[in-house]
DNA sequence: CAAACATCTGAACAGTTGTTCATATGTTTG
DNA sequence: CAAACATATGAACAACTGTTCAGATGTTTG
């Protein structure tokens, strides 16, 4: 599929998924829940952000289906949704901190 | 890398460039870029947007270094300035839009 | 040099968005 | 049930951002 075909509405679709990584807080959770499903709670004390605020952030990624929620208990653990935007992850952080010191290279 | 393992320094650098990515009429000149070299004109007739704007965005997009541009004669071409965020929105549309009606199966 | 074309820049406005605070909902334990 | 804890929600404000308009800069051609 060609990057250049993408019709406007396709266009819109695929900014706003990226609009929800585009903040270093909503980035920050994603991040976190990428490798182990996270509380609520356990995300707001590593990222030194508010519970208040990272509920609001958490309930954004919820309807984007980016993450999903499943309660234990009081607390609510969250994972990455799918795949997608693990990968999507994956690939940026390649590019961006995996250029200055490629694979086999010493520092 | 675990994607867990990012510095808030990582994170917002980052969330910097999903930010460029994150609008529709941005993404639309970064995609329409992702084939071959466009110009300025042709860009704003291509997507129905203003010189002026195409001109302010492409501006970010060169501030970050994900598009350059090349003088020949009277216009100025862009192109992606690397592999990077072809990369990515390859990974990107691959995810959201090849999902419904995978190869092989009939619409 | 002047005119026409292509791109760029700066100021200003409207709309959006991240954050905070206060409060509500839901869940366990005494 | 009441208290304590965890998460969610709503309103309100400040800051940011995309877009437009007017005009500047740079480039070719007569």
């Amino acid at each position: 599929m060609a990057a250049a075909n993408l019709t406007p509405d396709q266009t819109a679709e695929l900014a706003d998924t990226f609009r929800l990584l585009a903040d270093a807080s909503r980035l920050g959770i994603v991040a976190a829940c990428a490798d182990q499903a996270m509380s609520v709670g356990a995300i707001s004390d590593r990222l030194g952000l508010s519970p208040s605020l990272v509920s609001h952030h958490l309930r954004l990624l919820r309807a984007a289906r980016i993450m999903t929620g499943e309660r234990r208990g009081k607390q609510v653990f969250y994972t990455l949704a799918d795949a997608c935007v693990r990968d999507v992850l994956a690939t940026m952080i390649g590019h961006q901190f995996g250029h200055g010191t490629p694979a086999g290279k010493v520092a």
